[in-house]
DNA sequence: CTGTAGACCTGGAGGC
DNA sequence: TGCCTCCAGGTCTACA
């Protein structure tokens, strides 16, 4: 389920773990999306948790001598649980700290998420290296979306979608940041014009803004660690939306494949 | 190099 | 109830 938002939410939510020690680990399940590190109990067992940042929507938690790189994929979630909590079928990982009674544990019913360790640099690991800037960083504005959609016969919205273009947009925000700045999500990127992608830059950044703030999307299985839904999903203007009135001009949301994926627009607003 | 379909999984919703 | 089909927030890999 989560965008860049619910991956945010969930981040600053993990902040009571901070400095706390790892007193264990158990693994239930190791085939994520890639196989967890069978070694991974006995190399985190002491370590401390260091710094809990996030690149895209990989979470990285710093420890002692190394980095776990977080991916939630699409059903993925971590929440803090006492360790009576019962166990469900999905749970695949727990991480127990000395200090308190609390389990930091990873669900994942698709397991298309992932949880790896390095012991180098996370940024410069091979699914990493090569993302595109952050949405909300400076460096992602209409200058660069610009040039990097010349010559892209590709549909706008599946380059948006692209993290080697900007990281953090996924399928419901595309949609989103498209309606807010007026362009339809099919229309090939190389004839979006300078002042529409300085419109979509911006739309972008509020749309992903707007949803950390609101708690993310809580679409089914969102929630964040406490176990606390998201308000954002009140705020879809298209997303989920079809054949319902746009908010705008009345006219009925459509509805479209593109890439596979659902995308919705607003064929009044959006050209 | 570019663009797209397929792959990985489970569960929920809706039709019959 | 049960079975079937389709759908779901991601993204890597293979192939044209």
């Amino acid at each position: 389920m989560p965008e860049l938002p619910e991956v945010e939410v969930t981040r600053l939510g993990l902040r009571p773990f901070l400095n706390l020690t790892v007193s264990g680990l158990v693994i239930r399940n190791y085939s994520l999306r890639w196989p967890i590190d069978s070694e991974l109990p006995k190399i985190l067992k002491n370590q401390i948790l260091l710094d809990l940042t996030r690149r895209g929507k990989y979470i990285l938690a710093k420890f002692t001598s190394g980095t776990l790189i977080i991916h939630l994929g699409m059903s993925g979630r971590l929440c803090i649980v006492s360790s009576e909590e019962t166990l469900n079928k999905h749970d695949h990982v727990d991480i127990k700290f000395k200090e308190n009674n609390l389990i930091l544990r990873y669900r994942d019913p698709r397991r298309f998420g992932s949880i790896l360790w390095t012991d180098n640099d996370p940024l410069k690991h091979k699914l990493i290296k090569n993302l595109g800037p952050e949405p909300l960083n400076d460096e992602f504005d209409a200058k660069y979306l610009f040039s990097r959609l010349r010559n892209k016969e590709q549909c706008i919205k599946n380059t948006i979608m692209d993290s080697h273009i900007v990281v953090g947009v996924g399928n419901i925000y595309a949609s989103e940041a498209l309606y807010y700045s007026g362009i339809r999500p099919q229309r090939r990127s190389k004839k979006v014009s300078m002042k529409e992608v300085d419109s979509l830059v911006k739309a972008i950044k509020n749309v992903i803004k707007e949803a950390i703030r609101k708690g993310g999307s809580t679409m089914s299985d969102f929630f964040d660690v406490n176990g606390k839904n998201g308000y954002f999903q009140n705020e879809h203007r298209v997303y989920g939306r079809e054949n319902n009135a746009c908010i705008k001009c009345q006219f009925l949301i459509t509805q479209i494949k593109l890439g596979q994926r659902s995308s919705f627009y607003c064929k009044k607003c959006q050209k």
